[in-house]
DNA sequence: ATAAAGCCTGTAGCTACTACAGGGTCAAGT
DNA sequence: ACTTGACCCTGTAGTAGCTACAGGCTTTAT
């Protein structure tokens, strides 16, 4: 019983990972997930240490993480060879440039909702939010 | 004096607003900039219309607003019908999804602090934001 | 006369996928 | 045995919003 290892296909990964089929072979394609055995007629065969991988990739993806970060993580795990700092800094390193892009989306808010506030949102074909656009300088 | 118009090139263009020459003919094969009049050798002449309109996507694109938005915005500026209110709900619109991108970019940026935070730092190989994100459940 | 700077078109590349087209394979039902 | 439908395969093209050439013409300055 121990020992019997259950071979599943590409739909089935998809399914239990939540990543589209697609996406995991293009996944393989730009090298962050193996390639697999393949069946007699060309099929992947996956196993559980795939399954860990993908849902690994998904995660980082969800944590924002740019799959030049992703192959960087793995290249660490896969050699074995990372160090606890090292990811460390990677992952403060990515919450950095998440937390300047909060402060930009921000401004922009701000900078949205201020002239939307301008107008008086009548029926008259004359509005301070083009005429703001419209201004010249750069 | 007044009434002499001079026109200059996509280069001087490119320089007064901050936008590159790709960008601008870019621009112009997607419709949002205007077919300008050509030179004998066909150079774009441009005008200061050119600016203002150019000047005109520029900031909406600084204040996030994608393409088609853009091109809608356009769309009531050159139809000259556009009221305010259409306007500002368009703006209203834009600001709300901004603000929904900070709201999921702030529960990142926690997320990764989180299992960043529980990182030792040491330079040994085992650690907690990898265990973290190779364990299973999906 | 020539060299440099500027312009032209058109195509390919970038990120991270997604969506086909056109085909092969497999298991179940008739 | 045969057919149907679900699944899988490769490869290409599309998405947004540019950017970066390649290869060639024009204009300007020396």
């Amino acid at each position: 019983m121990a020992g019997t290892i259950r071979e599943f296909r590409i739909g089935e990964l998809s399914k239990r990972t939540g990543v589209n089929i697609e996406t995991i072979r293009y996944y393989e394609k730009i090298g962050v997930m193996p390639n697999p055995p393949r069946t007699p007629a060309g099929y992947r065969g996956y196993r559980e240490i795939h399954l860990n991988r993908l849902r690994f990739i998904r995660r980082c993806r969800q944590l924002g993480f740019s799959m030049n970060e992703i192959h960087a993580l793995l290249t660490l795990v896969d050699a074995n060879r990372y160090s606890c700092s090292e990811v460390q800094a990677l992952t403060l390193r990515h919450a950095e440039m998440v937390s300047n892009k909060i402060r930009d989306l921000k401004q922009l808010e701000n900078g949205l909702r201020g002239i939307a506030s301008q107008c008086t949102g009548e029926q008259v074909p004359d509005c301070p939010i083009i005429d703001t656009l419209l201004e010249p300088g750069k």
